[in-house]
DNA sequence: GGGCTTATTGGACATTTGCGCAATAGCCTC
DNA sequence: GAGGCTATTGCGCAAATGTCCAATAAGCCC
């Protein structure tokens, strides 16, 4: 293998970590398929990670923090907060249908026994649930939501969706992923107050992409 | 080892691997682990059951499935649907106070990678959807509730609830034990159409129980 | 009590895992 | 081009795991 700076190596290898962990989840993933994935020896990524916890920790960080980034991204392109609500949908849909939903499903899992991971997890759900209350709160500036209690309404949409990713990863076919689509922005709809197919309509172009 | 009908001792296994997974988690659940829980010897596990995989699907199965009766004896004892709902909420609410939920979480998480643990996993889950669709079927019938798709009504409630409860016991105070009571309770008033605090009020009896 | 069935044992076996270490080789400086 | 720093290698090691199996012994029927 090419002889590479640190700082490249490093990522590199966190990078690789990733792609490993998205094809077998957190708990299947070993240092030698690292290392496979990375075309390098086993031996490199103990040269750059103290251990197995530490390299598990820093590739899922890096991995939820990307996806909310991109969906934050996103979100702020919305002209209004309508639009912003569907953006986020069809980000947050996108975003686990290559699978990266299993990932949550094992740090989930584990956070109760890996305190690095817990707190990564925690930290990236709360920052997910106040990316959506920022647009409750918006939406309910402009009049064009109702909802007492963005707060709560937006852990209720958060949860919600979580759940319904959650039946179609881990059950495959009890919930389909155009179900989850369909029925997470139908609970939004009447959590804050929308007509129906308010959030389903005017997202066609995404969706068609997804078919 | 005293020498058990093969009913007795497969009972006796089950109860150990329980023991076992409740206290370390499924995925760090060893055959070597349940053998020291039941007091005899690894190979005797084997013995009974063909795999590892059959042994953590039985246990959980075993688990989960106590608890989907428990809950829905519960709700048969409601004299109208709203009460039935009242019930089952109270009732799932009790069953994970117990850190039941965490090997849901597990389950959910391992799901992916054992075949028969997702098998359980998924049958359990659609019953807990059904005796939610039942309860629901009869309150339209009954016109106490407004529903115009109760199955996916459904999943969404038990969706809302599985997301609440994974927040609060993966993260611990991000969401408390009272706000996935009360936040669940809210998502099903708005999504059958029920006036607020329906379901919440009047079962004060059994509330004082977990304070 | 003898003999048969089978529950139970305890370890062997192959595999996999995280991790460490001496040897090697690539890049930079002089 | 020589020398030194270190990225990189590839193997080895100890521990753990699922699975299997020949040996043992406990209960039951005659």
């Amino acid at each position: 293998m090419a002889r590479m700076t640190p700082d490249d190596r490093r990522e590199a290898i966190i990078a690789a970590t990733l792609a490993v962990m998205q094809r077998q989840g957190i708990a299947a993933t070993t240092v030698r398929d690292v290392a496979a994935e990375l075309g390098a020896s086993s031996g490199l990524i103990h040269h750059y990670m103290a251990s197995m916890d530490e390299l598990i920790a820093e590739a899922f960080g890096r991995a939820a923090g990307a996806d909310l980034l991109a969906t934050r991204a996103l979100v702020e392109q919305g002209q209004d907060p309508l639009e912003q609500l569907r953006f986020f949908f069809d980000s947050y849909t996108r975003a686990d249908g290559d699978s990266g939903m299993q990932l949550w499903l094992d740090a989930w899992a584990e956070a109760a026994r890996r305190p690095e991971l817990r707190q990564i997890s925690q930290l990236l759900n709360q920052e997910w649930q106040q990316l959506i209350c920022g647009i409750i709160d918006g939406g309910v500036r402009a009049g064009v939501m109702n909802c007492a209690d963005p707060a709560a309404a937006a852990w209720r949409i958060l949860s919600l969706l979580d759940g319904l990713h959650l039946q179609e990863v881990a059950h495959g076919d009890s919930v389909t992923g155009h179900q989850v689509t369909k029925w997470s922005r139908h609970g939004a709809e009447i959590e804050l107050g929308l007509d129906p197919g308010t959030l389903t309509n005017s997202s066609q172009g995404n969706r068609l992409a997804r078919a």
